[in-house]
RNA sequence: CGGGGUGUGGCUCAGUCCGGUAGAGCGCUGCGUUCGGGUCGCAGAGGUCCCCGGUUCGAAUCCGGGCACCCCGACCA
């Protein structure tokens, strides 16, 4: 049998690394419901941190928290065509009550524009209530065919915002901002830098007007859908009855947005940077930044009083520090341990430390050539802490972002060649596209790849592609290709 | 829903072909030892062998039926 302590490598089995990482590194297990998975406290931690920043910054920008109903009447869920054409093969729906049968059945949220919308029609009457502008943290189910921890599960955990507004560019001027906002999150604390852009007709949420898309680029070269943003128009809007009086004393209905984030990012930030070790956290969103290991032997008294004080500094510096002072565990056991699980920094202390007024300190990643520990004298250590830890953070974002451009090819212009580079291992691929749907369904085919999207301003090509990728027609707009999750 | 595979201590699996007292490694508990990269020793706990039926003196093993899960494809945050 294969060592059981080491993890199946990225290069040899890339999904089966991510799923006995997710396990060993205690982020999440299966559960006796299918589909469905537990979030164990070390990804739960994870998720919370992203959840505070991204909280935060919503707040920053004038969304409030609210929440709405986990059970949905059905007939709401119909109301809009797209929106049902599309939900409809992934609802769970109850349909009894207190024993009984329900008159009307109600689905589980897949999504709550329905139910939201509703109330806000209720609540808006003048474009003086205008915007609103509210969020809710929530779990949404989705019937999956096939699931895989974090990245696809039938019930998941996500933020849904949702905005009604005045006029139509309002809107779209909030659908951009969300997407700015992701987009920050994701670069500066997930260290994942994603590429946005317009989702294709055939790729846009069910009921939207539009959809802009945050791809990110995996170790594997496939792309990670990352979060969404959605210009509604008005399209919820006349089917629940969202109108208001303009200033001019006309019956309008109101334009809405809706945008989301989920745990899928956990999983996103597994195959980001984990490594053969297992996990490697961006600091920002370690539970634990540093852990601590006292070296123990006979006398432990001071060693461990010193432990609690230097843990105690760190704690004063902003650093979000755990002590590990199991004692049924060799210190060795205990550095793999916290290396799987993606802790960025630890910090050893022993006896020889204790004499020397020193500390070891080790990295989860060790720079090209370093050694693997450095000892360093216990007050500089706690005091570049916190500098460290932004260091490590930018490295991160930077390597990604080294990564995701090395993988990236442009100007492709036939299917061949297309083939040939996603074969070659790109990851986004770059090409012409007459608009047309035949297209995409053709490359799908063939390649296994699909249109992740049309690229922003930010990420097209300095020369506009002319021609279409499959040879016919020209070119109307910019495509970027990639096999994803 | 098609194609393939697997169900045996908590986990990974051997045993099944060829029926005869249910095993190993890891983990777990206790005691001791060790502790600067997965310590070591001794003692111990832990099993409806997926389920139902059949064959047999006797079934984890053979036969019939069912269920569950995993992998590969068609749908997807």
């Amino acid at each position: 049998m294969a060592d059981e302590k080491k993890l199946t490598s990225r290069s040899e089995d890339f999904s089966a690394w991510y799923n006995e990482l997710v396990q060993r590194a205690e982020l999440a297990d299966y559960s006796p419901t299918r589909g469905s998975m537990v979030i164990r406290p070390w990804g739960y931690g994870i998720w919370e941190l992203m959840q505070r920043a991204l909280d935060d910054m919503f707040k920053e920008t004038g969304h409030e928290n609210a929440y709405f109903p986990l059970l949905i009447p059905m007939s709401f869920i119909e109301r809009e065509k797209d929106h049902i054409e599309g939900f409809a093969p992934e609802l769970a729906v109850v349909t009894q009550g207190g024993g009984k049968e329900l008159e009307e059945p109600y689905a589980i949220r897949p999504t709550s524009e329905t139910i939201i919308y509703s109330m806000y029609a209720k609540w808006v009457q003048s474009y003086r209530d205008l915007p609103v502008l509210m969020n809710q943290w929530a779990n949404v189910m989705r019937w999956e065919m096939r699931t895989r921890l974090f990245l696809r599960t039938a019930e998941f955990l996500w933020q849904e915002g949702h905005t009604a507004h005045a006029t139509a560019d309002e809107a779209k001027e909030e659908t951009l901002l969300i997407l700015g906002i992701y987009r920050t999150f994701m670069e500066e604390w997930m260290g994942m830098p994603p590429l946005t852009g317009l989702k294709t007709e055939s790729e846009k949420f069910a009921g939207a007007v539009s959809t802009y898309t945050l791809e990110a680029l995996m170790q594997d070269n496939k792309a990670l859908q990352a979060g969404t943003s959605h210009f509604l128009g008005q399209n919820f809007a006349r089917q629940f009855d969202l109108k208001f009086q303009s200033e001019e004393g006309q019956e309008e209905y109101a334009w809405n947005t809706s945008w989301g984030v989920s745990t899928r990012l956990v999983g996103g930030l597994v195959m980001t940077h984990g490594d053969d070790d297992g996990l490697v956290l961006p600091p920002r969103l370690a539970p634990a930044q540093v852990v601590i290991v006292p070296i123990l032997r006979g006398d432990d008294g001071p060693v461990l009083e010193k432990v609690d004080e230097v843990a105690a500094r760190l704690k004063e510096a902003g650093v979000r520090v755990r002590i590990d002072a199991r004692e049924n565990l060799s210190p060795g056991a205990k550095y793999y341990e916290w290396e799987r699980k993606g802790v960025p920094y630890r910090v050893e202390i022993g006896p020889r430390d204790l004499e020397k007024g020193s500390v070891a300190l080790a990295r989860r990643l060790t720079p090209e050539g370093a050694k693997r520990k450095e000892f360093v004298p216990e007050d500089q250590a706690i005091a570049e802490m916190p500098g460290r830890l932004e260091a490590f953070q930018r490295e991160l974002g930077t390597a990604a972002l080294a990564r995701r451009d090395a993988a990236t090819v442009r100007g492709v212009e036939s299917l061949e060649e297309l083939e040939e580079a996603l074969d070659g291992g790109a990851g986004f691929v770059f090409t012409g596209w007459n608009g047309d749907p035949a297209v995409e369904t053709m490359v799908q085919e063939r390649t296994k790849a699909t249109p992740r999207l049309i690229p922003g301003d930010e990420f097209r090509s300095s020369e506009a592609p002319t021609k279409c990728v499959s040879g016919e027609g020209s070119s109307v707009a910019e495509v970027a290709w990639a096999r994803a999750y």
